[in-house]
RNA sequence: GCCCGGGUAGCUCAGUGGUAGAGCAGCGCACUCGUAAUGCGCAGGUCAGGGGUUCGAAUCCCCUCUCGGGCUCCA
């Protein structure tokens, strides 16, 4: 921004007039006049509320961005290109992840048999993690009748949320489920506990169904049918601390799986006038949360009134492959839910004692995970997830013997692998590949029939290997993908190995300019 | 939910009142090829759905659904 001409200080709140009947409010900076902006393009125009508030009328505002050099304004341009390239919805579509079909309505995804695959393996891959980290599993049904929201609160705090109850002969009222809590807790109360049985981890990947704004939903990150890899922690106040502290420890290293280490915590406190519980309650958890967010030493970020309707919580935000920052994992303290349903244990003392719950969801929902995966991958998921993670190439029909031996071979080592004949130019397949994104593509040709080797194409690199030993090959590709790494290994030649490739990030959101009208407490991040 | 803009073949899009088009993908045939597009042919559409205006509607009007950009809300 030349801010040589900047009317205000940036950050700093200033008011200023259009005409007689406009003045305004603005964190700023401003300029005197529109001719002083430089290099900018307008980018798009939206509604947006006065003074934030829905129930206010609306205002056409008008975005743009604005730089000090049109160098900037390109480079600026082409992260949003980049970013549109990355998007989910478009790559879902391409690499026949998932679809939303409009005959089962907004918001509702089903995953195609390669989404499907992907899932499934972050799905088994969590399942392992936290069946070592002392969970135990369990399975709830997906609709209740309406007492158990009446007891638990959500009919009156979270009824919004809420998909329409369904009537049944009696008049009986059953709902579709919004959140796992409740059912993990009949389980919990099915018997009496004794605190020998605390910490009792409850887990679930658990269908939940939340009706959304018509206007909200979003790909695959705003669904209003989504599942949570979900559990429940009972346990004693006084090991409160300590589960906290490994439950997120947990997070981060399960995070930092799939490539993302970059990270900060939000740490969100009571909503006011939509919460249940004491101040006292509230004051207690929120210092709980923050003292063991803080011993992390991560950037914490206040979000004040941001907890769920039982208590406080810390969300860790996660920076992407190109820097943007998306909501994954949620933990919630709650005091609440143990008393509105009477959860006890005994002690050692014999005496009867309440717990406290922990919510936690690592990924999220599985969904808006998936879709945030997609983007910072790019597409291109690491070889432990691609769906398919080699194919074989014969060169020509002649091949074809030894290249369904080699993929016989493959699979029986445990990869992915499938094949395509030669009825295409190698090229042509080679490109097919390369914009499915498969992580080895290997081709069989007559050199490689003499010499028992393979022909080896790495996704990450444009400079194929020659005669390489079909032996060490399949080692490498499984070593590959038992190792998690972000992205396959190239040997000579080519691109670099073990990186995400040449984007990174330098950027943060904050850089609209916006030549309109519009106030403190409208857009953007407000956060301390 | 609100403001604005869209919905034409599986995908990307042309077609502004007068007989629905292209490229890619798909299918068939030929080609047998060493690392990012082989050639020819065929098939594919209630122009999102419903109503209206008109001699005549993909095209104009209304309603509904749905998608996108924002707002408000959230995993």
């Amino acid at each position: 921004m030349a801010s040589g001409d900047a009317v205000g200080p940036a950050g700093a709140v200033t008011a200023y007039r259009n005409s007689e009947s406009f003045v305004d409010l603005c964190r700023g900076p401003h300029v005197a006049s529109t001719a002083k902006l430089g290099h900018f393009t307008l980018t798009r125009v939206a509604g947006a509320y006065w003074r934030g508030d829905e129930h206010r009328q609306q205002l056409q505002r008008i975005y743009g961005t604005a730089w000090e050099s049109a160098e900037a304004l390109d480079s600026h341009l082409h992260r949003l290109a980049e970013a549109e390239r990355r998007d989910h919805r478009k790559l879902g579509a391409e690499l026949d992840l998932f679809s939303f079909p409009e005959e089962i309505g907004s918001g509702l995804a089903v995953f195609h048999p390669k989404g499907g695959l992907v899932r499934r393996v972050m799905e088994e891959h969590s399942r392992e993690r936290h069946e070592q980290a002392g969970y135990d599993f369990v399975s709830t049904p997906h609709i209740t009748k309406s007492q158990l929201f009446e007891t638990s609160g959500h009919l009156d705090w979270f009824a919004e949320g809420m998909f329409p109850p369904m009537e049944l002969d009696g008049g009986e009222r059953y709902y579709l489920k919004p959140m796992n809590c409740p059912f993990h807790i009949l389980i919990y109360r099915s018997r009496q506990r004794s605190y020998r049985e605390l910490p009792m981890r409850l887990f679930e990947l658990g269908t939940v169904y939340r009706y959304e704004k018509s206007g909200v939903v979003h790909g695959l990150t705003r669904v209003r049918g989504l599942t949570m890899d979900d559990a429940h922690i009972f346990c004693a106040r006084e090991q409160m601390r300590e589960e906290l502290t490994s439950l997120l420890d947990f997070v981060l290293d399960m995070l930092g799986t799939y490539g993302l280490d970059d990270f900060y915590l939000e740490l969100s406190t009571r909503p006011p006038g939509k919460a249940v519980g004491s101040d006292e309650e509230w004051q207690e958890a929120t210092e709980a949360l923050r003292s063991v967010a803080v011993a992390q030493s991560l950037e914490l970020v206040l979000d004040e009134g941001g907890g769920a309707f039982y208590g406080p919580k810390i969300s860790v935000q996660a920076r992407d492959a190109i820097g943007r920052t998306w909501q994954m994992s949620t933990i919630q303290l709650d005091f609440q839910l143990p008393q509105r349903f009477g959860l006890e244990y005994v002690g050692a003392d014999n005496g009867r004692h309440r717990p406290i719950m922990i919510h936690r969801a690592l990924f999220g929902s599985i969904e808006r995970f998936f879709g945030v995966l997609v983007e910072h991958y790019a597409g291109a998921f690491p070889t432990w997830l691609a769906p398919v993670q080699a194919r074989v190439l014969p060169v020509r029909d002649d091949h074809d013997a030894p290249a369904a031996a080699l993929l016989a071979r493959l699979r029986s080592a445990g990869l992915r692998a499938d094949s395509e004949s030669a009825s295409e130019p190698l090229g042509a397949r080679i490109r097919r590949g390369k914009l499915e994104k498969v992580p080895y593509l290997l081709v069989l040709g007559d050199d490689d029939v003499a010499s028992g080797t393979v022909g080896v194409n790495v996704r990450a690199s444009d400079a194929p290997e020659r005669g390489v030993a079909v032996g060490a090959l399949v080692e490498r590709i499984v070593a590959d993908a038992a190792s998690r790494a972000v992205a396959p290994s190239v040997v000579s030649g080519g691109a670099e190995a073990g990186h995400l490739g040449a984007v990174h990030s330098d950027h943060h959101e904050p850089d609209h300019h916006e030549p309109d009208h519009h106030e403190p407490g409208g857009a953007g991040a407000i956060g301390a």
